[in-house]
DNA sequence: GTCTATAAGATGATAGAC
DNA sequence: GTCTATCATCTTATAGAC
């Protein structure tokens, strides 16, 4: 019998691990540092995910699933791209203040030559999908001329993700999110967002 | 005696384990890595490196010394601000595709949480070094008025570097190192750098 | 400066009891 | 679903011979 509801640890498993990936990265990271913060034995973590790169692979796979679920909601929140595109950074500005975070998938990007293949392929997926998502708001304020492009939709949509990924990881080098919050502000100024 | 020129051993390790966290990252090498491509021992390797942490600060110090050797060539070789900067992203498309590197500082960057305090400042000088000489083109561009600027030299310096960095993070999880040149491109083209 | 030998601890993982 | 027990292997490191 489960000491609380169904599947609640694997839940919990991956929420520490998560936070663990985006702090200090999937090769930063064991399965000891996972059961001795959720109190409970190496063996127990395995059974809920047999293999590290199970782990890492449901791991991408959920949190992109959120982050896509999030951008779903912002669409539905606002209605002109540049608040969109406000809400958006945004969300990168609260990953990094909650304990020093980088993104998971920016932080597995630096790694991924020593990544198992399954977490590649997961990790391809999100920068995909949300690139697709930066597309449509781009063309759509491009559309409405509440945006001003300097490059096709797509550089500027390459730069903006790039831009604040590189800006994640310098910031959180410095110890200062302020960093991030100044060239996000760059970028948002560079769409004619201000 | 020596098998070859003297301390021609700790410089053939610092070039293989600067490869090594250039592509693996700092906490994805080990010094059985090094001593096995070097055909030594792994005792060998800790006579000339102690510990992982001294290697880590030597292969910073000295990353962050050629690199801002070769900026001072830069200097030399072009007067103009606008040559200077293509010639300054052209080093990071070599390093990227060599081999598929990455910064070395911008890999480091991103394990910041699980780096020896001695690295860490190490870091720290190599983007604090790299911004004051972009910052200093970049005013001089400005002065001369061959750039144009959409922010303050500062920002626009840290936009560049945190936008490159992120360029390469990204084009290397994809295999595809003309998504870096084409964000760079981007970036010199916000610069007024055709 | 490189070697052999060795060690303590971490890491990813499995078998089988409860 | 969690536990104890155990595993092979890797990792960082040191002592001392050559």
């Amino acid at each position: 019998m489960a000491a609380s509801a169904p599947a609640a640890t694997a839940g919990k498993i991956l929420d520490i691990a998560e936070r663990l990936v985006q702090t200090r990265g999937y090769n930063g990271f064991s399965y000891a540092d996972i059961s001795s913060e959720l109190r409970i034995r190496n063996a127990s973590v395995h059974y809920h995910f047999p293999s590290k790169s199970d782990l890492g692979k449901r791991l991408v796979g959920r949190y992109r699933e959120n982050f896509l679920a999030v951008l779903a909601t912002l669409e539905q929140d606002h209605a002109d791209a540049r608040r969109r595109l406000r809400a958006y950074v945004a969300i990168w500005s609260r990953v990094l203040r909650d304990r020093d975070r980088m993104c998971l998938c920016g932080m597995m990007a630096a790694e991924i030559a020593s990544l198992p293949r399954s977490v590649r392929s997961e990790l391809k997926r999100f920068f995909n999908e949300n690139e697709a998502w930066l597309l449509r708001v781009l063309r759509a304020g491009q559309k409405a001329g509440t945006l001003r492009l300097a490059g096709t939709p797509l550089i500027e949509a390459r730069l903006l993700t790039m831009g604040l990924e590189g800006a994640m990881l310098l910031a959180r080098s410095y110890g200062e999110p302020r960093r991030f919050e100044e060239i996000a502000a760059r970028l948002l100024s560079g769409l004619g967002i201000h």
